[in-house]
DNA sequence: CACCCTCTATACGGCACCGTATGGGCGGGC
DNA sequence: GCCCGCCCATACGGTGCCGTATAGAGGGTG
């Protein structure tokens, strides 16, 4: 077997990098041949069309997304909270997986192979979300609620335009998660 | 003068109803001409290129979604938090503008000149939340942190793909919203 | 070293779209 | 009823992209 020069992992990793730049309009044959210094020659040995790339794409972000964050997290013996504010660094804090994350957000809405892998994705995250916060409160509900401000303050914030006055967006965010993961409620 | 045909509102609208459904790369001079039953023929005399189309939908958008819904919203004398969720159900639970908000959020995303609308945009909208928050909370900070609360709630839950087994995310949505505008926090 | 197998370059037909040019058609003003 | 101006259909060149076909280059393998 002939050494690979340009190998299926290559076009996988330079799509994800478009889908993440772009979004998945921008994730065009042509154009990710040029960005790898080759033709597109080659793409249709590893390939059957655009399509498969796709799909071949979304299995690897969701094995990245999922495996290796949960792994990391799990071994750990840490504050409840702690853990939490670790496994959303690893997932969108990192450089790589947050822009995927949000332009995978955008394609699932008129996609439904995309919303599929997204769901997959987005039941852990939230699964994890609940046992984290389920260590410091009791109501089923709450810990319901809490689970689903607390993501959709990690998404959302990234689609959100709005300034804020005196404060940077990262202060007000980090008020903001404070108060969904720490404060305990009047009752 | 004769009767407008296919005035210069009709490819705004048509446009926009393109963005909605399928982000701005759907936006395309020739496809709106065929969902609108005639050829671009006319498009080049109300528009230079398909930039000025796009910054005109911009205009409509921005237009409709502050004016509009500020008016009928700062008539009202109710209680802050029904003028809140109001707002938010005139901006976002509303068919047309929904999905239009939403992709142009991703659009903002890598077009400055979408971003720069959409923060005026967000800015009012933020105004809004900070002012009717303010009728029950006094510190400053947790105004803040409450206001994008619940505007990332109003915004990432739509961008989500998670599931709340026993619940609808409606339901959970609703705890969640009840949580940032209703409940105070244990000092 | 010669063979083979894999990846790559090149070329092709097809399609969709942009922006421009040009002529016809249809309604309103007189 | 005639003319005029706006709007539209049609056609064109150019570009970027898809998917296919074919042949060449270059390294592993015997």
């Amino acid at each position: 077997m002939g050494a690979k020069r340009t190998p299926r992992e290559a076009w996988i990793e330079e799509g994800l990098r478009a889908l993440a730049s772009g979004g998945v309009d921008a994730v065009r044959v042509e154009a990710l041949a040029k960005a790898l210094g080759v033709t597109k020659g080659g793409f249709y040995g590893y390939f059957a069309d655009r399509n498969a790339l796709l799909e071949a794409m979304l299995d690897t972000w969701e094995r990245e997304s999922i495996d290796e964050v949960l792994e990391r997290v799990g071994h750990l013996d840490g504050d409840p909270r702690e853990k939490i504010r670790l496994a959303g660094q690893l997932t969108l804090s990192a450089d790589r997986l947050l822009p995927l994350d949000l332009a995978i957000r955008d394609w699932a809405r008129r996609d439904e192979v995309a919303a599929a892998r997204l769901r997959r994705v987005d039941n852990e995250r939230m699964a994890l979300l609940r046992e984290m916060i389920g260590t410091f409160c009791d109501d089923p509900d709450e810990i319901e609620a809490r689970s689903l401000l607390a993501f959709s303050l990690a998404i959302g914030s990234h689609f959100l335009a709005a300034e804020h006055p005196g404060h940077t967006h990262a202060e007000v965010r980090a008020m903001a998660g404070d108060i969904v993961l720490n404060r305990p409620l009047a009752r």
